[in-house]
DNA sequence: ACGCGATCCGAGAGCGCTCTCGCCCGTGGC
DNA sequence: GCCACGGGCGAGAGCGCTCTCGGATCGCGT
């Protein structure tokens, strides 16, 4: 290994162009107060020797440290197998970097590291926090806070009613179901069933009140619970097919389960659309263009939510520095329009 | 926002326990020489008080920063399709936090990017990288190697022949590759064709490589270039179809191919796998299984692969410290082993 | 010419930690 | 009973930076 030759320093840098060190220190952080002629001597310095201030020895005199945790508690692979996630991701990468931002990806399986989380966080290593895949009775929540870190979260929290202020971004879930009903009974359908997800997320539940939402009296036999994986469709699928032979249409809670479900309807014998017209949700490449038929489906836009989440949590960070109560103003949660894909299925 | 009490510095604990900054350093860092007594005490202290040392002002002395970059280089969204990714991160999430490390994520997507990363790197804010999905003659490689960080690859890098002693792990690509044409030469098929992956990619050679070892002399219009997307896979199949109508198989660099070349197969009314047998390669969940029929395919151990590469990488850091030459001992690359996963489509 | 702001710059303290060095004290050899 | 020795601990310097504060310098009005 190359011994890595000692960084230059401030000083060398004030050395070499002359100057004390404050001064230094101000043209490199564009504060202004520097006539142009030592500024550009200082430049010049800075350019020759390859100067690149010290992010650590910065942090011990600003106590920030431009770098904020993602966090993405998932205790099954589930999510994982889902597109989803690294989509977000890079919205939030692009718009922390475009800030000097650094991001620092925690992964969370259960709830030991969970605590480990908390500790991580309540040690000050970052500025804030974004948090994602929550699922009910999450200790997560609470660490946070009493760590007292900005945090953004992914996906309506459950707790939301309980406490104010929470900021989060999620997409219209429930609007967006109501999309995908209304689309199957403009279709001519009218005995529409739906394939909830895990009822421990809310973009479950947001999602089947949607549906309840156009289907008012549906027969309850029309919903069946599912876990958002396709194994869990195909199980939801042959309970409705069971219990409703009769219907038309299902409106599955994601594209996995829709996956599944076309499968059992298949198996069944049940031509898509004819028999029966299927619309999924999240829009999940490429799962949605492969089935078959491929999938009509709601999408969101997974990437510029995570970009706003990045870009919320930022700018409370800064209000954060104006050290107000911040509790006005800046509207806490933001939900993203979806739109339907229209494809064979539906 | 809650002002943030200010945390208890190592000066406060010395105080509470009646030692000196000095002890409870040692103490903290796990480092003998204090006797049981005093150790108790300062243990008790820092509970009390809840101390959490300031990672900054550490870096500042230490010079480590117990923090590494994983940077994946991906232009397109094609490997963010991918749940690959999201795999391989889960492993490297998992070892780094064990060793009490911290990942720092760096997307990127074009050169200019690149560059930043290369400054970032330069920046000495982490101690080590790990880079994946490099194209050939990507310029990040040797930024990082100026900038003198220890690095592992994921995947081999194309110049591998050329530098020495450059790290990474892969998977048998090209063994992988062979046991899936001999799957379906075990078949009874004698005409086998291939659809390459993207060729700027070490994954889609080594693959090639190996369809070649088995098909020693094969009809060179057997092979047909993809580009590792579904499309790709279709457009190739075409040509495949085209050129040699009557192939009786098809091995496809990847899941996502193979499940284009499913579609074009069905259209052209090929019955899978009775009029061509097909085999993927990556077992990409939830492709893989959603295919009609399922795909047989070969299986690599993602998430495995990224745990040996951040311990690779953690190892060489330890290594660095001793200040050796590093130059032997060590296998600076490892290769993992495949396996072919049976499923209905061959 | 002289004084008075305003402007620009440097000196120096201090962020919270690690680590070297040397002091102190207890022990053992003669 | 004295001195050499060694292990346990504290004092203090210093990591590279920011930021306050006061001094130097300049321009301007009179």
């Amino acid at each position: 290994m190359t011994d890595t030759v000692p960084r230059p320093t401030l000083e060398a840098v004030a050395a070499r162009a002359g100057v004390s060190r404050a001064t230094v220190s101000r043209v490199v952080n564009g504060s202004d107060g520097v006539r142009e002629r030592l500024a550009e001597r200082v430049r010049r310095a800075v350019e020759e020797l390859g100067y690149v201030p010290n992010q650590a020895a910065r942090s011990l005199v600003t106590k920030r440290h431009d770098a904020i945790a993602v966090i993405v508690a998932e205790p099954e692979t589930r999510v994982f197998a889902d597109p989803f996630f690294a989509r977000q991701l890079r919205g939030i990468s692009k718009e922390l970097t475009a800030h000097d931002n650094q991001l620092v990806l925690l992964l969370t399986e259960d709830r030991d590291d969970h605590a480990r989380v908390g500790r991580y966080l309540a040690g000050g290593h970052v500025d804030g926090a974004l948090v994602f895949s929550l699922h009910i009775d999450d200790p997560l929540p609470g660490l946070i806070q009493r760590a007292g870190l900005p945090t953004v979260y992914g996906g309506r929290p459950d707790w939301n009613g309980g406490r104010r202020g929470v900021a989060y971004v999620d997409s219209d879930n429930r609007g967006g179901a109501r999309d995908a009903v209304r689309h199957l009974l403009g279709l001519g359908r009218g005995r529409v069933a739906h394939i909830t997800g895990a009822l421990d997320q809310t973009a479950a539940l947001d999602r089947l009140d949607g549906f309840r939402d156009v289907m008012v009296d549906a027969d309850p036999r029309l919903v069946a619970e599912g876990d958002f994986t396709p194994a869990g469709g195909e199980r939801a699928m042959r309970r409705l097919l069971d219990s409703c032979p009769g219907l038309d249409a299902v409106f599955a809670g994601n594209d996995l389960m829709a996956a599944g479900a076309l499968r059992v309807l298949r198996e069944h014998g049940r031509r898509v659309p004819d028999d029966v017209a299927v619309v999924g949700f999240d829009d999940m490449l490429p799962i949605a263009e492969q089935t078959e038929p491929p999938l009509t489906t709601v999408r969101q836009d997974i990437e510029e939510m995570g970009r706003l989440m990045a870009r919320l949590l930022l700018r409370d960070l800064d209000g954060t520095t104006a050290s107000d109560e911040n509790a006005d103003g800046a509207p806490s949660a933001v939900i993203f329009p979806t739109t339907l894909v229209r494809r064979a299925s539906a």
